[in-house]
Parts: C-alpha cells; sequence; structure tokens
RNA sequence: GCGGACGUGGCGGAACUGGUAUACGCAACAGACUUAAAAUCUGUCGCCCGUAAGGGAUUGAGGGUUCAAAUCCCUCCGUCCGCACCA
C-alpha cells in the first residue's frame, strides 16, 4: 500500500483531461440539454489565494456533476482585464499596464489550470484585448444610435484618490467602493447609460429569478426603488415670479397628494433652479446654500445634521385654492438628485415636515386620522402620523380612506391640470465615463461644428495607444496629442477623440455572451449560439456585486435584445445565481503594526512570533483573505504541500457555501488525513469489481444500502448547493468502507461496487484523486466521462425502522418494527417496552399518538 | 430610523415539509506502536447529578400554539448585512 502522492497524480490526469478534450462544450448544438454554468470572472489581479479558489471549486462541483448527469455544460473563464490598478502598478514600478495584466493573466491561468478546473479554456477572452474591446465599442454606437447613451452635465460623484468620477451604484457610505476615499460632487459633461428606461423592467423582472436569493432581489428591488404619487404644481401668487424663474409655479412630487391639505410651505433643495437663481442676489441664500454643500454627506453626518431652511421670500397658490398662500422655503433635507428637488411640507404626516414646521413654527394642520382615534381630540405633537387613516380638515376629500383620497386627489389635479399622477425612482443613469488609460475607449470624436460624432464602424476598434507615460496625474489620454487629434469623421476638420474611456463594469456586463462564441470578428457573438447557450444557468460570485455588476448586466441584456442583437424576451442573463462566502482568516500584526503574512509567523509553545525578528506578535480579527491584510494562503504553496483537491475539499467542507468559512491550520490538516485514508481505503481493496453479488452477508447488505443512501443524500446535496453537507455525507461513507471487513467473494464484489460510487461521488469535488481511485479499481476509462450513478431504490428502503417512543413528549425508548406497521402494531409494541413501561407507573394512558415509520407519543396522567 | 438575515457543545456546523437535537469535521483526553517525537491506529468526548446503571435540564431570553417546537406565532436581547433626510 502506497501514500497518495498529488504533486505526481495531478498534473498526470490535467494531461489526460486535456489530452481527451472532455471539458469542451460542443460547438454546435448536440440532442443533450444544454447546461451553462459561471462563475465571475477575476479581475487579473497577480495571484489567486485559497479564498478566491471557493467560487471556482463550487462552480466546477456543479459543472461536472452537470455534465455526469448528461448535459452538455459550457463552463468558460477569461478575465475582467482593464481597470486602475494596472494604471497603479504603472505608476509605482514603471511597468505598462498591459504588459502587467497580461502577465497577471499567465500566472493565475496557470494556478486555474492547477486547481484541476474543468474549463473550456478555448474560450478565454479577455476584456483589455482590441479583439474583445472593439465589440463593446460597436455595442455603444448601438446604444448611442438607439437612444440609449447620453452625454450631458451633470453633477456627479468624484472620486479624488482615484481621480475619477462614480456612479452612483459605486458610491458606498459616500466613499469610492475601491479606493474608499469619501466622494466629492462636481459639474461634469459625462456619458451616461440610460438604465432608468428600463427601471420597471429591471424591478418586475426580479419577481421571475425564483432560483435567486431573495436577499439579492430585494436589494435591487430597494436600489431601484420605485414609488408612485403624483407630480403637483404649485403656482407662484405673484405673476412675475412667472417671468423672473421662467415657469409657471413649482412643482413637487409626493406619494401623499391625500395630505394636500395639511400643507403648510413648500421646500426646494439648497441647489435647486430657483434657490441658486435667488442666492445669486440674496448673499443670506447665496451663504445658506453654500453651507449645505459644504455639510458632511457620510450617514453620522446626515443623522446628526439638523433641520435647518432659509425662508425664500416667494409664494405660492395651494392647487386646490387659488387664495391659499403658502410659503417658499430652501431646505437643508431636501435633495436635489430625488424627484423635482422641491416637496411640500405636510407636517402632520411627514417627521421631518414636522420638526422643520416646529423649528419654524409653521403651522401643523392634521388631516389623517389614524384608525380609531377621535377627531375631536386628536392631534399632533412631536409625532407625525405616517400610516394610513381617514381624511379629515380635508374639505372634498374628507370622509375618504387614505387610499381612495390619493386617487381622488390626483384626479382633481388632473381636472385643474396643475398635477397628475407620476411614480418616481431611486435609480439613476448609469454614468460611464472615466477619466483613466486603462479601459474601453469611448468611440467618439468631438467636432467643433458637428459635436459628438460617432466613430465610423469600420474604424473600430479605436485602439488604446501604446505609448503612454504615468509620471503627471491625469489620463494619459488627454496628454496624448497624436493619438488624440484626428479629423472629425462628418466634415474631414481637425477634431479631437473623446479621451475617457467606459466604467470597467461595461465590459462585465456582457462577456457571458462573448463566452458563448468567441469567435467571430464581425460581431460581438453570434446569435444563434448565444441563443443557445443563454441565459446562464448557474452563476456564482460574491455577494458584493448584488447591485452593481448584476444590475448593470441585466440591464445590458435587455437593451441588447432591444437592439436585435440577440433574441432574450425575458432580458433576464443569469436564470440561477449563488452568492458564496468568503474565506477568512486571521490577521497577525507586528510589534511596529506592520501587518504580517502567515508564513511570516511561527507559533513557539503556544506563544505566535514574528520568523524573522523573534518578536511577539498580535493576533487580530478573522477577515475574510484580502492582500491589504496580508491574510492569505497563496494557491500555489498550498497545492505544493497538499495539492489542488485538498484546496478544493477543504473549502467546500465545514460551512455552508453562502456562509464564510475560517482558514485553518487544523482544519487543512484534516482534509489532508482525509485525502489519505480514502485513498487507503481504495488501494487496500483486494477483490475485483463487478463481481457476483449473491449471496452477500448481513454486513454487506448494510453496507450496500450505505453506499446508495450516500448516492441519494449526495445527489441531492449538491442539487441544493448544500456542498458541506455533501462532505459529511461522504466522510459517513468512508467511516464504514473503514470498518467493513468483507466475510465472502459476495462481500468483495459489494465492497467493489461501493468503492466504485464512492469514486464517482467525490468526483466533482476532487477530481484527481477520483481518476487515480478509478484507475486503481480497475473501470474503464476516466471517471471524468462516466455517468453519474443512480441509487438502486429497492436498497434505499428498508424492511424495519427504528421508532422512537415519548411519554409526554420525552424519549424513553425505542422499538423496532417492520416498515409500515400499522397503528395498533405500534401502541402494542411501545406499551410493552420496559423503559417506556417503567416510565409509566403509576400513570393512566390517556392516548396514544402514532405516526407510522415516525414516533409513537403516550400521553398519560 | 427603515428593510432583511441569523442566534444550536470548547470551535465550524448537521437536523428536508414540526416527529430520536448535537450527524460530520476540528480541538481535547486516554491508550497502542516508537528510544523519543511526528505520522498512523484504537477508544472517550455537549452540560449538571451519579463509581455505575440511570436520571435531570438544554437549540440567545421570556411567553404562546401543538400529543410533539431548533423548526410555527408574539415580545425582548444580541450579531451581521443592505439602504439611509427618497418626500
Amino acid at each position: 500500500m502506497s501514500r497518495y502522492n498529488p504533486r505526481e497524480a495531478e498534473p498526470r490526469w490535467q494531461s489526460v483531461w486535456a489530452d481527451q478534450g472532455v471539458d469542451h462544450a460542443a460547438r454546435e448544438a448536440t440532442d443533450r440539454p444544454k447546461y451553462y454554468v459561471l462563475e465571475m470572472f477575476p479581475y487579473p489581479s497577480g495571484k489567486i489565494h485559497v479564498g478566491h479558489s471557493r467560487n471556482y471549486a463550487m462552480g466546477d462541483v456543479v459543472a461536472r456533476y452537470k455534465r455526469a448527469k448528461g448535459f452538455d455544460v459550457l463552463h468558460p473563464m477569461g478575465w475582467d482585464a482593464f481597470g486602475l490598478p494596472a494604471e497603479n502598478a504603472a505608476r509605482e514600478r514603471n511597468v505598462h499596464p498591459r504588459d502587467w495584466t497580461l502577465k497577471n493573466i499567465e500566472v493565475m491561468r496557470g494556478q486555474l489550470k492547477r486547481l484541476g478546473l474543468a474549463l473550456d479554456w478555448d474560450r478565454e477572452i479577455a476584456t483589455c484585448e482590441p479583439d474583445y474591446y472593439k465589440h463593446q465599442q460597436a455595442i455603444f454606437l448601438k446604444f448611442l444610435e438607439k437612444g440609449l447613451v447620453e452625454r450631458r452635465k451633470a453633477k456627479v460623484n468624484w472620486d479624488p484618490v482615484d481621480n475619477t468620477v462614480l456612479a452612483n451604484e459605486q458610491v458606498i457610505d459616500g466613499k469610492g467602493w475601491r479606493s474608499g476615499a469619501p466622494v466629492v460632487q462636481r459639474e461634469l459633461d459625462q456619458w451616461f447609460l440610460k438604465i432608468t428606461d428600463y427601471a420597471d423592467s429591471l424591478l418586475d423582472g426580479l419577481d421571475q429569478l425564483d432560483r435567486w436569493p431573495d436577499k439579492v432581489r430585494l436589494m435591487q428591488a430597494n436600489w431601484i426603488g420605485r414609488s408612485r404619487g403624483a407630480h403637483v404644481t404649485f403656482p407662484f401668487a405673484d405673476p412675475a415670479d412667472r417671468d423672473r424663474f421662467g415657469c409657471e409655479g413649482i412643482t413637487v412630487f409626493t406619494t401623499r397628494p391625500d395630505t394636500l391639505f395639511g400643507a403648510s410651505f413648500l421646500a426646494l433643495a439648497s441647489d435647486h433652479a430657483i434657490t441658486t437663481a435667488l442666492a445669486a442676489d440674496d448673499p443670506l441664500i447665496g451663504k445658506f446654500a453654500r453651507d449645505c454643500a459644504a455639510s458632511g454627506t457620510t450617514a453620522e453626518e446626515i443623522e446628526k445634521a439638523p433641520k435647518k431652511g432659509i425662508d425664500l421670500d416667494v409664494k405660492v397658490l395651494h392647487p386646490f385654492d387659488p387664495d391659499w398662500e403658502l410659503p417658499v422655503w430652501s431646505a437643508n433635507f431636501v435633495l436635489s438628485s430625488y424627484g423635482t428637488g422641491a416637496i411640500f411640507g405636510s407636517p402632520a404626516g411627514d417627521q421631518r415636515d414636522l420638526e422643520f414646521s416646529r423649528k419654524y413654527d409653521l403651522p401643523v394642520t392634521p388631516v389623517v386620522l389614524p384608525p380609531g382615534a377621535d377627531a375631536a381630540t386628536h392631534s399632533i405633537d412631536d409625532e407625525a402620523w405616517t400610516g394610513p387613516g381617514t381624511i379629515y380638515n380635508s374639505r372634498f376629500l374628507d370622509g375618504l380612506s387614505t387610499e381612495a383620497a390619493i386617487e381622488r386627489a390626483i384626479q382633481e389635479l388632473e381636472k385643474r391640470k396643475l398635477g397628475h399622477g407620476a411614480t418616481n425612482y431611486r435609480l439613476r443613469d448609469w454614468l460611464v465615463s472615466r477619466q483613466r488609460y486603462w479601459g474601453c475607449p469611448i468611440p467618439v470624436i468631438h467636432c467643433d461644428s458637428c459635436g459628438a460624432v460617432p466613430v465610423p464602424e469600420d474604424q473600430l476598434p479605436v485602439e488604446l495607444p501604446r505609448d503612454v507615460t504615468f509620471d503627471t496625474p491625469g489620463n494619459p489620454l488627454d496628454r496624448h496629442e497624436g493619438w488624440r487629434h484626428v479629423d472629425c469623421p462628418k466634415c474631414g476638420q481637425p477634431a479631437k477623440r473623446e479621451t475617457d474611456t467606459l466604467d470597467t463594469f461595461v465590459c462585465s456586463s456582457w462577456y457571458f455572451l462573448r463566452f458563448a462564441s468567441p469567435w467571430p470578428e464581425d460581431k460581438p457573438f453570434d446569435p444563434a449560439e448565444a441563443q443557445r447557450w443563454m441565459p446562464v444557468d448557474q452563476y456564482v460570485g460574491g455577494i458584493e456585486h448584488a447591485i452593481l455588476h448584476l444590475l448593470y448586466a441585466r440591464f445590458f441584456t435587455r437593451a441588447l435584445h432591444d437592439c436585435g442583437l440577440i433574441d432574450l424576451p425575458s432580458g433576464e442573463p443569469f436564470a440561477g445565481l449563488f452568492t458564496q462566502g468568503m474565506v477568512t482568516h486571521e490577521t497577525y500584526k507586528s510589534e511596529t503594526g506592520k501587518w504580517l503574512a502567515p508564513t511570516e509567523v511561527e507559533d513557539r509553545d503556544g506563544q505566535l512570533i514574528e520568523i524573522e525578528t523573534g518578536r511577539p506578535v498580535t493576533v487580530g480579527a478573522i477577515e475574510k483573505m484580502s492582500k491589504s491584510k496580508k491574510n492569505v494562503v497563496d494557491l500555489d504553496d498550498f497545492i505544493d504541500t497538499y495539492g489542488a483537491d485538498a484546496a478544493r475539499w477543504f473549502v467546500l467542507s465545514d460551512s455552508p457555501p453562502e456562509r464564510d468559512v475560517e482558514y485553518t491550520d487544523g482544519g487543512v490538516d484534516g482534509v489532508w488525513r482525509f485525502v489519505q485514508r480514502l485513498w487507503s481505503v481504495v488501494d487496500g481493496f483486494e477483490g475485483t469489481s463487478g463481481g457476483d453479488m449473491n449471496g452477500v452477508s448481513p454486513e454487506g447488505l448494510e453496507l450496500r444500502k450505505t453506499a446508495h443512501r450516500t448516492v441519494r443524500d449526495v445527489t441531492e446535496a449538491i442539487e441544493g448547493f448544500r456542498f458541506n453537507s455533501a462532505v459529511a455525507k461522504v466522510h459517513d461513507f468512508v467511516n464504514a468502507l473503514r470498518k467493513f471487513l468483507p466475510a465472502n467473494e459476495a462481500d468483495k464484489a459489494a465492497q467493489g461496487e461501493s468503492l466504485r460510487l464512492l469514486t464517482q461521488l467525490i468526483s466533482p469535488f476532487m477530481p484527481h484523486l477520483a481518476e487515480a481511485c478509478w484507475e486503481r479499481l480497475g473501470q474503464d476509462g476516466i471517471v471524468a466521462a462516466a455517468a453519474w450513478p443512480e441509487a438502486d431504490p429497492a436498497l434505499l428502503i428498508d424492511n424495519t425502522v427504528i421508532l422512537a417512543v415519548q411519554v409526554n413528549g420525552k424519549r424513553r425508548g425505542e422499538i423496532e418494527l417492520p416498515k409500515g406497521a400499522d397503528r395498533d402494531m405500534a401502541e402494542k409494541a411501545a406499551l410493552d417496552d420496559p423503559g417506556v413501561a417503567r416510565s409509566l407507573e403509576g400513570l393512566n394512558v390517556r392516548k396514544v399518538i402514532v405516526v407510522p415509520d415516525r414516533i409513537v407519543n403516550i400521553v398519560a396522567g
């Protein structure tokens, strides 16, 4: 008997798979059903650590399992290769972003191959290659043609560290998603994709995504933030204001037109057009607006900021009563980016309006009577009633329910031409301009006389120039005179290229389509092939993309469908989504406060020591493996020591896939032991597979039953994404096999069957070890090409079952009965059980509940 | 503040539609092999009382529904996540 040596076995099996081409998806439709499994493709940042491998291991289990189940599986891999780290590397290490990126891809491809993933490498793509981004530019122009792209001046989020703008989704807690720097507002001319055109579709489509986590659907729904209400216009009281501000009145968005009779003021955002106009002449208003702009945008600052405002000395008329004048204020709690940037204050029904009214002594008229309240006594003190109720103090709305009053008020507004029902969204258009070099160039030329002119399609791709420098801040494309200056394609006059590049989230919004047919040079993908493979049946990735990437991709497939590039009526790219948890590891800090990698730390007599200095180490929190905290375990190091299978098995053990799993040396040792134990139980087998199982001993039959139960359980666990349960079931099965001693030849045949089934069950998880076992057992071909085993139903049925017997809900004994035994039989057996009889002493049996084949509960007193 | 998820031994966790709670793994302890250690193997192992047989309490806390609750309902506590003055 020998030990299993992954260093020798793993490369050997990988070349067998490559030679046989088992991992390639069919290039043309087959009679097998298709299955598209995809892990979110990585950014080539350098090296893969054990933490990253979990995502790929999960996808690979699904891919290998589905293949064994007879599906034609598409399981591709590529590189999300544009992005800022390449430019930072260029700046810090004087290496060209492209060279840096390609080298990282080289390294990481090698690592993924060492993991033994069943990937179709023929379909590999890198988004930084012109043969990829040229299609992206064509798509951009198609969107432009369709009116889905807009260039406009807008207040945008500027990340002062990354020196670029960010989309709304990319600002987390007021900070840039990558840099973590507080973003500031800037007014700039920028490119937008009109994702808001699809707000309803993106929201309503969530209902069909029944194989997505509810959590992600909810997050997207909240992000889109649809709310129904009305636009209401309050006409200016002084007709002169119409000319002064160039409009009839002030339009607000409200979800509660039923509370219009409780209005006591209007409030505008500090940067509303009217506020800005007035600020030009009135220093006090100007100061107020500047103060608001300067106040913090972080969560806490907003929370603590008291309501404040300034009376603009403008009057408007109530839409339902031309004799009713309302004052117009500017207030710090009104957002210019939501609705119309103006509200009407109805203090009895809104907490913010109430606080504002109390501070500035504005009237508070309750108009909604909460259920059960008395109109004569109900009053509002310091808490607004925001719930539903009966409308009062409201003339023609009196007596109506909130819901009916909303309808009625909208009708009346429409009649008076002062408003209409309206839907508002929290979702903003997707800002895709980035002031960076290492991204997909936006294929547009700016001409003084023709404006923004699309680059003609036959001139695509607009390639990034290679000769750029990063020694000065800013976008090198802006400084590249040779690249920048071109003639206008329309009029031939000298013009300038757009120097902004596209947000890298654009690249990842359609790569899954390119994977379906990465070959055409004249189009982004072959529509028939894309249609054959789409949607992705199982997508696997991190929860951090719950909104960003997943929302953008859903928008893209809709837009591509509407542009006629793909026939995908649902618009949904990912039918099934799984968001996996991270791999975590302890963090270590040296005495000098420096992060230390696990390899720089050593355990000496229970004390952790920095190897280099011999000084003690502080153990910090257990956190997600990340380069910045240095708490990573390098994948190559791991594979060198334990092999790829151990890495795969480890990251799938112990924790449910959606939760984090902690990396511990103890856990790794356990996996290594298990790999060897499993090998030894196969290697120690002395019979031959496929023998006659007639005359099997009772123990042999029990083993067979365990084997077939395990087949059933592991299959169900894989289907349900419960890989940790599958691991536990395989452990059980190996324990049973280790205890088993064959009594005769039939037993050996049964043992051989069990070992073969075991090999097949582990093959999606530990494919190399499985091949070694398959070979050792003398099976034909390779296990990677074998069909998934089916459990024999006859062996899943037990002739006898053990029932627990409870007395008053407490377990007092157990009885063994033939399967399907009736109530009388079960009751009698239960009452005869000595333990049960003992606990029934002195009690009268009142009732016996029998659930056949499950439990007996005796109620006594 | 709003919305959501979760809470089970020393630790990670299992328990499918309410039906034997603590599977499996880690750690720990004892033993075998060994000059010794590592590795490996065997056994014990949630808590309390008891030498034991056996008994008792137990799934964050409290209450409820039920013959029966980790699982369903209510209240509270705690942890994590998302959104955050969204009119």
